[in-house]
DNA sequence: AAGTTAAAGTAGCGATGTTCCGAAAGGTGG
DNA sequence: CCACCTTTCGGAACATCGCTACTTTAACTT
């Protein structure tokens, strides 16, 4: 990944930033803060101090680069939805009938949800930390790229409908409709792993063929 | 200055209870559990002190009844999961259509869900305590209360199967389905609060009538 | 070379879950 | 009625957590 040193206990001793560029230690901090968070599966089980030795620094000089541990792990977890977002980019490339791009993006999203289940749970499951500024409204847009994925799928449905595949109706709420139920197929596996699932391939394709054909005789 | 501490939520120390029946106190500290876990809405935010406090009992007298936080908070929610059990029963009492049946489940479980996200929360959104007990492979039904509803709506889903209702297939794979889309629907809501979210009903009707007729033209 | 200033460290505060051990009340045998 | 045991609970403390004043150190500027 990056060149953060491995060392199980302590590293060395950080060497000092320039002046300008601290930063260089935000972007390791975050790396080291991602491992963490995929190792304990946890976002509470990750100490500040932990985060710290790991990187070769103690724990106040983190506090230089985020406020704050929630928006530490937050960080880490938009990171990796962007990741998710060039994910889209890359699968839907070349796709071009619009029910198989709702199928692309579908696989897509349950293979990063199920690959990276932390970083899915504080997004995804968790409350989050009501950053109510002021009389501001939250919306499904302003999530940034948390919620690109809806976006495309929005897209995806309606030209779908004009292509006359589906039937005619409001695309966004389909579109909510298809994420609800994906975020239902990924949140329970990851909230309850040991539970006998069937193949997440057989629960996606049987989900798919319910919502084209319907379950009534 | 004895017993009378100025300390505004406090009991004014708890008089003892006998012997055989120490778990007087059990069900006192579950219940004001439950309310500290409603009023935060977070289980972390809980603290063992202060359900002493509320109890009138200091923190150490806690584990006499419970060998751990998480179980104390593990009890408050299969407690909350009865009550769900028995709401089933109430609200499936005289009907006897098998999808009017499934309708009655999905809405009380998403009423139960709604009204008690924290619970919710704790048993099906986040991590659970690793009760590996030696080999034991877990199950759908050793779950207890917490899965009634899925065995009621499997069973439900078989009646409609032998009237003819739905298109014969698992009944069980199909009841997964609609559990696990209830989820997605509940839980994202419960996540995500502030989200402009369309009324309840309607997703709920909504997604009934995809799962019904389905959505290719 | 000396001063400025950003970056990192030291020490510590308050709160948390949890445990060790002692005190006191409830029940029981003499 | 008294001695004794058992259960129930409290006091004190430990380890760890997030976080914050304050100080030190090193990089850059003049």
């Amino acid at each position: 990944m990056s060149n953060t040193n491995d060392v199980a206990e302590q590293t060395p001793r950080r060497v000092r930033s320039r002046r300008g560029h601290g930063g260089g230690l935000r972007d390791e901090i975050l790396d080291v803060a991602e491992v963490l968070l995929f190792e304990t599966a946890d976002a509470d089980s990750v100490a500040i101090r932990a985060i710290g030795q790991r990187v070769g620094v103690t724990a106040p000089s983190i506090y230089r680069h985020f406020p704050d541990k929630d928006e530490l792990i937050r960080a880490v977890c938009v990171r990796g939805f962007e990741r998710l977002s060039v994910l889209f980019e890359a699968r839907l490339a070349g796709v071009s009938d619009p029910i198989e791009r709702i199928h692309v993006l579908a696989r897509a999203y349950a293979d990063f949800a199920l690959g990276n289940p932390a970083q899915y749970r504080v997004l995804l499951m968790s409350p989050h930390i009501a950053h109510h500024d002021a009389d501001h409204v939250p919306s499904f847009d302003d999530r940034g790229e948390s919620m690109s994925g809806l976006v495309r799928l929005v897209e995806a449905v309606e030209s779908a409908m004009e292509l006359g595949c589906l039937t005619r109706q409001d695309p966004w709420m389909l579109a909510l409709m298809l994420w609800t139920t994906l975020h239902g197929i990924v949140s329970l596996r990851i909230a309850e792993p040991d539970l006998p699932w069937p193949p997440v391939e057989l629960q996606l394709s049987t989900m798919f063929s319910l919502f084209k054909h319907g379950m009534v005789v």
